[in-house]
DNA sequence: GGCTGTTATGTTTACGTAAACATCTGATGG
DNA sequence: CCATCAGATGTTTACGTAAACATAACAGCC
């Protein structure tokens, strides 16, 4: 900076004031100090502008791998916003998903140059976690409940369930079994009980509730399942790729989908509309979950808003192949 | 760390010892120095931290959208290792993938936090834009050619490809249909390329090249083309999306895979098992490509290493159930 | 016992920037 | 024609840390 100064025949403080956009300086000296920046090849250091600045115009991401569409969809949907309020992202990734290694994560953060943490992870393993944190920082949590400790933005996981069980009611079946998302995940339980809450409301059999862990693996293996129970017609899986191993394991025992099956997911991932037959599933909105998270750190940093509350995100139901009435008994 | 050395008795400089695991300080010392620096929550701030070592300890990526599994992957990996060499990793999406928003996102690189970028794009991109770059600044190029110019890890594309249509031409088809890639991509070039030696080295005829844009929709429009193509039993599908798409396509013309038509994909992603029916594809060892590429950084910053060159990473066919024997003539 | 060398700790300083304050210039108005 | 003021620019300083250098304490040796 001292060197564009001289070049350009000013005081390193006009430097900075052109490099920032200041206002109060002539358009002849701008011009100079530009012309001199550019021959110089100046860039200002980062790190001693957020050392003068007190931040560092950086949100941390913390999750839990990037295995799942949701996650990065929503991570995809954070950066963007953030590069666009002029915000750098960093990923901070958590190897197990263990108490002890979101506290490692947590505990990395005081040191981490990050003026607020998104966190998109199922909350339960933030439980013991919160005294660690650095008083500064503002977090926001995706994909949560625990509104009344942090900000949260979520999916409206409960009216996207609903919706899909009442479409398959509507349609004329007499119940909607379930493949569920792992125990651990709140998302998962989230849409179980919006499940069996729509079906008790209607009046409606419960049937077992079936798991899976997300993948289209353990879809599969709950499918092989499910395709012995001749009373099921309908089922609603948590996510598409679990509806994925699903519709193979019923095209393997030979019922078909939707003739004999229907099935509906949750996400709407890119390929559901290629599936076999393509995939009738709720759709998420994950980039307005994105963009919700990162308003919501910016807000608690201008410090316009210090109260938690949840915001959901409406979802839409896709009607593509792979529902149908029920066979006639 | 003033109050931390006012509390614990000591200077301020041995506060900074005991922070960075100095080793000529007493166990005494350290312990009433730890001891004060858990009672005022004392967390060393990064950016003067960053600012007096003149390194960030953090590395950027930069990469056009995580919509392709293998970005996304590759990313994981090397949030991975990143962080188990103690560095962070910060996002820097390119929403559009054009020079100008490419040169845009290296100048904003010049004012980021970062010590090392890792460059997930099709180098073409590049070509404009190497000047703008603060020469401090070490680069690897993940997934591109240009190994002349910059440090490339990469898939060996054009090994899968080739064992891809080996593995066709063994099982006894006269030749291979391959759906390609979009033009601008450097991995579709690439593959298709090796496509077409391969069928020339065996004598094979060259089919007519169909294109799509590595989506699964894409790949069920060139399914329909292909369809038609009696004479068409064996199809190259240059990334699994496309294959499943294409996969729809055969199945709703009535033809059955892999009975009428054999299919292979390539990336292997986890849904490829999953498939209707389990797709044969070749591997890539995504985690390897992103390891390789922090390493090669770090080497860089390290000055142990400062000739260019390209790594290749092999890759892995795993046969599933979408590939046989063609049908008898 | 004084000299040398080693180890633990303290003091000074600079990293690059921008806020706060100081100064200078020229214009306006009485 | 000078006082006043606004706008442009310069000077000083501090942000939190760690390298470089300085000093103190103490052990070993002739």
């Amino acid at each position: 900076m001292a060197d564009v100064a001289r070049l350009a025949g000013v005081s390193s403080q006009t430097v900075s004031r052109v490099s920032n956009g200041y206002e109060g300086v002539t358009e002849e000296t701008r011009r100079q100090v530009l012309a001199a920046m550019e021959e110089l090849g100046y860039r200002p250091n980062s790190a001693a502008r957020a050392l003068k600045r007190g931040e560092f115009r950086t949100i941390g991401v913390i999750t839990f791998g990037l295995a799942t569409t949701g996650n990065v969809r929503t991570l995809e949907a954070i950066a963007t916003s953030a590069a666009h309020e002029g915000y750098a992202v960093t990923l901070l990734p958590v190897a197990v998903p263990t108490q002890n290694e979101v506290r490692g994560a947590f505990s990395r953060l005081g040191e981490l140059a990050v003026d607020a943490v998104i966190v998109i992870l199922e909350v339960h393993l933030l439980d013991a976690v919160t005294l660690s944190l650095p008083p500064h920082v503002r977090i926001v949590v995706a994909d949560s409940d625990a509104g009344d400790r942090y900000t949260v933005v979520d999916t409206d996981q409960a009216g996207g369930s609903r919706t899909a069980v009442r479409h398959l009611l509507d349609l004329g079946h007499h119940t909607v079994w379930h493949l569920a998302g792992p125990e651990e995940s709140y998302a998962a339980e989230r849409r179980a009980q919006a499940w069996r809450t729509e079906l008790t409301e209607a009046g409606r059999p419960t049937p077992p509730l079936v798991r899976g862990d997300w993948s289209a693996e353990s879809g599969y293996t709950a499918g092989l399942e499910l395709a012995r129970q001749k009373e099921c017609t309908a089922v609603f899986a948590a996510n598409d790729q679990m509806a994925l191993g699903l519709l193979r394991a019923l095209h393997e025992q030979g019922r078909k989908v939707p003739d004999d099956v229907s099935v509906i997911g949750f996400d709407d991932i890119a390929e559901a509309g290629s599936f076999l037959p393509p995939l009738t599933t709720v759709h998420q909105d994950f980039a307005e979950v994105g963009r919700l998270c990162v308003e919501g750190v910016l807000r608690q940093m201008r410090h316009e808003d210090t109260e938690h509350g949840t915001t959901l995100v409406p979802t839409r139901l896709v009607v593509r192949h792979s529902t149908a009435p029920p066979p006639p008994r």
